[in-house]
DNA sequence: CTTAATTAGTTAGGTTTTGCCTAATGATAA
DNA sequence: TTATCATTAGGCAAAACCTAACTAATTAAG
């Protein structure tokens, strides 16, 4: 009992350090090895927001808007954003995730993506099923 | 197949969701709530290394003494670790971790344990060979 | 229909915190 | 007395915020 426990567990650690390398990875791979966790959750929300402006990105993080004009300005010497005005209103900027912004945005989610396609591909339908199958009694 | 997939990195998800507030409440129960990565970082290496040396922890994160200094200093003051003279060698200092220090040291893999113990309770002994079965399969 | 008020974002200039450094100093050991 | 371990003093650069004053575009009011 005790013992398979620990050897879940140390399985369990080994999937999780693969999906870490893979997000490691996916930074690396973006020229951004050193990107703040605090840049990665701007990225998030400007990647789940879809069309949000500068102004309503300073309410949603509580940040007056000068803070949101600087943490932009890096975020596009960084290649993650671009700005673009609005057509109906010309006061208007929609911030804009690149390619690379939404790599960033999505690593966390992509590289567990990729270690459960691993696993796919390790085990056949039948055993997929059962994995299922297991987890589910557990959530 | 494709179904199959994405219900499986949901329930990934979720454990993963699971695991992350557990060691939330790790930090939160500690009233380290807002302790850096980098500081986790510190704490950990000071629990793996054992006997550790203010001048050894600078050699091994490759900063000077005095920047360790003040880190620990910090530390102390967040009673995380506290300073040990070496019986032996009067010069010599042991960084120690306080029990607050090691659980914070120890979080990350201590959620994990308990998203393990969980699952165990879950699963009947059949259940959790099988499961043991076909995650080897994969590693 | 122009002018005044409002709104969106920027600039300028500042603060605080973090995370590091060198040089000099004190205490202990060899 | 020379070397080693840690500390103090003082400083630097970057990060992550701020307020106040500004520009440009829109809306509303006379």
């Amino acid at each position: 009992m005790r013992e398979r426990e620990e050897y879940l567990f140390e399985l369990f650690e080994n999937l999780l350090r693969i999906k870490n390398e893979c997000s490691c990875k996916i930074f690396s791979e973006c020229g951004l090895s050193d990107i703040t966790i605090r840049q990665i959750a701007y990225l998030k929300t400007i990647d789940e927001q879809g069309d949000i402006t500068f102004s309503r990105l300073a309410e949603i993080t509580r940040n007056s808007k000068p803070t949101i004009t600087e943490t932009i300005k890096k975020f596009i010497q960084m290649e993650c954003v671009y700005r673009e005005r609005c057509p109906d209103d010309g006061r208007v900027l929609y911030i804009r995730l690149t390619g690379k912004g939404q790599r960033i945005a999505r690593a966390e989610r992509d590289s567990l993506r990729q270690v459960i396609g691993r696993m796919m591909d390790s085990l056949d339908t039948h055993e997929q099923e059962h994995l299922i199958g297991l987890l589910k009694k557990v959530g």
